[in-house]
RNA sequence: GGCCAGGUAGCUCAGUUGGUAGAGCAGCGGACUGAAAAUCCGCGUGUCGGCGGUUCGAUUCCGUCCCUGGCCA
């Protein structure tokens, strides 16, 4: 697993550590599914995919609901695949919840009723979050004070299957832990001036134009319009901001999701399989091919 | 040069009828089991522009100087 924050240069470090083993790429990200947005999510080029193979890009509609749960289930289908070509996977991305969803499956959900939940969302919805926290610790307290998105699941379920999330959650365990050993590739301080820098280049590269284009076809209501830079990208294309403010809200928001991140890997991921590598250093390559056959042995 | 308006947290500002100050944003820390680039929670000492004066006490009143913006010369 290769994870750490956006911009961080993961994908080149893959890209340089795969010229040197046979792996092939699946990604974690829970951006790069959409198809059709491409610039504003550093989706890796044409070029860098004729080079090796990726999965996990393009593979839903920009107006569809991915899931960790839908990633973890195609994330092993997409291994076998890359075993399958004489090659090893590496799992790489910064989204760690589908990460864990994978090393740590999510619970066995029953089914649900789709009419139903889609009522339940609809009512949900229109609640406050005060509203939400109210009914939550009436139905499942243990999450209640988690947000909005939580509050709706914990809620949704409840009320579906008449037991708390938080009763399925110890109840009925997913798949057997897989362990796993985590590459983190975080740069330190110098992450911010990298940010910019990407960012400047995904303007020049025509993240604008990718928008307005896109803003012809897609509901600006679709999920995939809430990564990072895209609804301010799609006001810029609209003219309702300028580019500087367009580029400081931006840097912002990158900024602040590249902390979440941080918070993610160093609270959530089990340290002692964390090995941290900073991209910028001059053996940084050689550390992480000692980590992969270091990290191929202890798997077996 | 004259007049006016300002100078308070990294930024934009509020406020103190004199008892050493607080919002938003930024920033920092945290949570996270099918939305996760999502969704939430917590954290506010700063020569209140400088120096004097009045006062038991000045960021607040007075004087003066400096700086910024506007108007007039």
């Amino acid at each position: 697993m290769i994870t750490g924050p956006t911009g961080a240069g993961k994908s080149a470090l893959v890209m340089a550590l795969a010229r040197r083993v046979p792996l092939g790429i699946v990604s974690a990200d829970s951006r790069q599914v959409y198809r059709g947005f491409d610039i504003g999510t550093a989706k890796p080029s044409a070029a860098e995919r004729a080079c090796v193979p990726h999965a996990g890009l393009d593979i839903a509609e920009p107006d569809t609901r991915y899931s960790a749960a839908a990633w973890a289930a195609d994330a092993v289908r997409w291994m076998d695949d890359v075993r399958r070509m004489g090659r090893e996977p590496a799992i790489v991305g910064g989204t760690g919840f589908y990460i864990r969803a994978l090393t740590a499956p999510l619970f066995v959900e029953p089914e649900l009723d789709a009419q139903k939940r889609r009522d339940i969302a609809a009512h949900l919805r229109t609640l406050t979050l005060a509203q939400l926290q109210r009914w939550c610790r009436a139905l499942d307290p243990e999450r209640a004070g988690l947000g909005r998105a939580q509050l709706e699941r914990a809620i949704e379920v409840a009320l579906l299957t008449g037991v708390p999330l938080s009763r399925w959650h110890r109840d009925a365990p997913g798949a057997e832990p897989r362990r796993a050993r985590y590459l983190v590739v975080d740069p330190g301080p110098a992450l911010g001036q990298s940010l910019a820098t990407r960012l400047d280049d995904m303007l020049d590269a025509g993240w604008i134009e990718e928008a307005r284009a896109l803003d012809a076809r897609v509901p600006s209501t679709a999920p995939a319009w809430n990564a990072t830079g895209y609804a301010t990208v799609r006001s810029l294309a609209r003219g309702e901001i300028s580019r500087s403010e367009a580029r400081e809200q931006i840097l912002v928001a990158t900024r602040q999701y590249a902390k979440r991140q941080r918070t993610w890997i160093r609270n959530q991921l089990p340290p002692a399989d964390v090995t941290r590598i900073d991209p910028h250093e001059h053996d940084a390559l050689d550390r992480a091919l000692e980590w992969w056959n270091e990290t191929r042995e202890g798997m077996g």
